[in-house]
DNA sequence: TTGTACGCGTTATCAG
DNA sequence: CTGATAACGCGTACAA
């Protein structure tokens, strides 16, 4: 039941009767530093004794940590764990540590979890914003913090976003349904506000359709049979477009829409699981590629913290897919 | 755009005209050794500056971070961010933050993770666990550093677990479908292997129904025509329990039991979401708490943070409702 | 190529 | 009640 006792860098250099700072300057990867000899021997020592660095410490002396904040706008979507996932992998892959937190949707909450964040040093930042105000994020980039944004964009040029192509994909989606003959398209979402995704869905949609209706309702107190009467049901030629799967998955399972005599295909939105294809096996729907925005979001992040002067901006778009 | 100057204990120290251990000292609360005179100065000085802690310092003297780790056997699943929000919420009350890894169902990750997250000096560590093997943990227990199980036991009675009251709840639920005539049971399950919700949920259907049929499928790789050749679906009173919610979404919205003609419930199970009852507004299911066990789990843990000698190990049930 | 010495911000100890 | 000072473990000028 001893505490085990954890090995100091100075017990490395003792063991290997070299300074300290050798190896510190081995363990920094600065081989070209020494010669090939210490290397080796410094390699094994490490090996045999399984040393590991004190994190605290190596934060302390940069002034940086290995942690990198990930704000999700809400994580108990399947989207969210998805991304979040692709962050992980390739951060842990180069030793760094994602942390997870929850703005919950609530913008008070983002702007207190930004604050908290740049409080404790964090390497770097991912963001899925809610707020389109960006001198939340220029406390960060004055402190030369990279931050990447995720899924939404906030509208100024100056950080590098990963998103998807919204308007793109919403409006080959629309023009399939417009070629099959359907004239009007009621979408159904959360408050749209200021948020980009939805803001370009629902453009895409009007860049093919004319005649579109916007209705806006929250997710956990959705009054089904309220909604049905603001809807034009009856309208063999109108399209139910949800942007959001939890709202599309309620109403899959509560419509007759699924059991329509012309077996048409009347409802469609983004999807995030399988679970809208179990009840529609037959049915298209727009599915993005969350692990691969988190892996790309990491990737960008990571770039800059090796480059010097952040320069380049890069807005990275993942496409959706219409299938 | 010049990178703000963080203020350190010292500044602090310097404007109220005492030396650093005083500041240190109010700032851990030893409010007692201190005049009220002091204390006032120090309070007002360090909300007019907005003066934070260096983590990484506090970190380093103390030899404790004031991170927590969390380790979710699948994150994708409603369930683990569910119960990740719970120690969240109570974690960040007490300036603790935590950090989220997900094992992805995989022994050799787990094993990988708890590695890490030892030679990372985490504060403690809340496991969903895969293994059963204690000697993984034993390490942290060895090195004072609070474990708390949750979800799943691992049968050594020396750590702290949050569980659900898996056998009863099911022996409840099972008592009602006997209730009804229902004579043969059949268990729809990922492999149970070691896993002792599985292991208790089967042991309650067995504690009221002697004909049991057990059937472990891949999620991820469901072949349902495959399934339903398995299954005695023409016999009425033969009842479909499903363990885990994505397959008895899958079923519900692939079977024909939902319009049966008898409209009798012949499916049920375990959910975490309203999804199933979108599906079948009738049926009564199982549902855990689970932001209230990670909550649970997280306060347990904070208790072991004070206490010296963490005497008490507490097996913590938080009940499911069936409904 | 390698070593020394100091700085990083905080806490703990011991002396007053 | 308060202060001085030695850790804590590592990175990095600067020196050799």
């Amino acid at each position: 039941m001893d505490k085990i006792k954890k090995l100091t860098i100075k017990d490395i250099a003792t063991k290997a009767n070299v300074s300290t700072a050798t190896v510190s300057r081995y363990l920094n990867g600065q081989l070209n530093q020494m010669s090939e000899k210490t290397a080796v021997k410094l390699k094994k020592i490490i090996k045999e004794t399984a040393y590991v660095r004190n994190s605290a410490a190596v934060q302390l002396a940069k002034q940086k940590s290995n942690l990198v904040a990930v704000i999700a706008s809400n994580i108990d979507e399947y989207f969210s764990s998805e991304y979040f996932k692709g962050i992980v992998s390739l951060l842990s892959a180069q030793n760094y540590i994602g942390v997870l937190f929850d703005s919950n949707s609530d913008i008070a909450v983002e702007s207190a979890l930004l604050e908290s964040v740049y409080n404790q040093d964090f390497a770097g930042l991912i963001l899925q914003p809610l707020s389109t105000e960006p001198h939340l994020i220029d406390k960060f980039t004055n402190n030369d913090t990279p931050v990447v944004l995720i899924d939404r964009d906030i509208g100024n040029g100056e950080i590098s976003t990963v998103t998807t192509n919204n308007f793109q994909v919403t409006k080959f989606a629309m023009a399939s349904f417009l070629d099959e003959g359907f004239n009007k398209v009621t979408i159904i979402t959360e408050p749209v506000n200021r948020i980009s995704t939805r803001i370009e869905r629902i453009a895409g949609v009007r860049s093919v359709f004319d005649h579109v209706q916007l209705i806006e309702v929250d997710t956990d107190h959705l009054d089904l049979s309220e909604l049905s009467d603001e809807i034009d049901i009856n309208n063999p030629k109108n399209l139910l477009f949800v942007l959001k799967e939890r709202l599309l998955i309620q109403l899959l399972a509560n419509t007759d829409l699924l059991n329509e005599p012309t077996s048409r295909q009347r409802i469609t939105g983004f999807v995030d699981t399988n679970i809208p294809r179990y009840l529609a096996p037959k049915y298209k729907f727009i599915q993005q590629s969350p692990y691969l925005m988190g892996a790309t979001a990491a990737e960008i992040l990571m770039r800059q913290f090796s480059e010097q002067h952040t320069a380049d901006i890069k807005q990275i778009v993942i496409p959706s897919r219409f299938e």
